[in-house]
DNA sequence: GACGATACGGAACCGTGGTTCCGCTTGTCA
DNA sequence: TGACAAGCGGAACCACGGTTCCGTATCGTC
């Protein structure tokens, strides 16, 4: 690959990440292309179709959220391990707040089947093991998690305070008292 | 309004929350037209726009909304007015999942303004209630409880059980053990 | 520096889907 | 029951936006 072509292409995933936040998912391509600061042409080159970009960018997405769920893994007390994801996952999710917006309607599984397996293979882990040391409610397992992540990304994008929608959920998350 | 015209007024609305909440925001106005059994003419005698027709679709929404939260303003006990209004809201979230997918990206507020006022009249009354009886987190004020609910409602939408959704944010928002 | 391959730009194409229009039907009222 | 207004159906219209195409520019190599 010729370096100018490496070069756009980085450019166009940066200038597609931001249009899709700002503007959501019926960005036109020709507004990327003109963010990116190229032609519509280059787009195509690089990404077949409309969402064949989008599948990109909910992959590396993806990829950040199966890094965040390792690192989690790595932390040997449960309870910490799984505050550590809440939280760490919030920050994310707060920094990429547009992208929620506009990709609420996809189901990432249709689009990346590997990066959604491996996620959620990292998230039973934590969830096996808390559940072990019964620091998480009875009641929630890992799809239960999964969604209530997603309504945490979701809260976050409509304005609620990271950190606090991330206290909120580890609390409630906590086994009801006896 | 001719009797008939009354009928397929309600056809339309009911046929469209139906196909939105199934086929998301862009369902073509041919698909609720034919959910209706009428054809797009009748749809245009009746919503000017695509746009109005959702419109009067969210308007309701908020209503059913507001009427929780004022049954939960009748609720002497701030604690259980707070418990009530995530729980019903939990329900009413659950029973029309799929809207809340197709209406994400959409702002309530700019949409129905007046409703929307309306309903943070009400849940800023309960909220009051409940920080001066000390049972919700100090950090959580309107603005946050709204985008909380909001994200509730996504983690419904997203699979979660709904009595279990409502069970973590009440448990969450219950100020932290000091 | 010249040549071939690779990549670029953007005007033009075309399918999709919201909206309009008008001839026909149906309800209402005297 | 007849007349008129109100409402209906759906084919046709048209703007928007994804995609294609090709002449031109740039890169990498000899």
């Amino acid at each position: 690959m010729r370096a100018d072509a490496r070069r756009n292409r980085e450019k166009v995933l940066r200038a597609a990440r931001e249009a899709f936040a700002e503007e959501g998912a019926d960005v036109q391509m020709d507004s990327v292309a003109h963010r990116a600061g190229v032609g519509v042409g280059t787009l195509y080159r690089h990404f077949p179709t409309k969402h064949a970009l989008m599948a990109e960018i909910i992959r590396q997405w993806l990829a950040a959220r199966i890094a965040i769920a390792e690192d989690a893994n790595a932390i040997q007390d449960p309870s910490v391990a799984l505050r550590f994801v809440i939280h760490q996952s919030a920050e994310l999710f707060y920094e990429h707040a547009g992208l929620r917006n506009a990709f609420a309607e996809l189901h990432a599984v249709d689009i990346c089947p590997a990066e959604s397996t491996a996620l959620q293979h990292s998230l039973t882990a934590i969830i096996q093991r808390a559940r072990v040391a019964g620091v998480i409610r009875e009641n929630v397992d890992v799809d239960g998690f999964l969604s209530l992540l997603c309504g945490l990304s979701a809260a976050i994008s409509a304005g609620a305070p990271w950190r606090c929608g991330a206290e909120v959920l580890a609390a409630g998350l906590a086994p009801s008292a006896p």
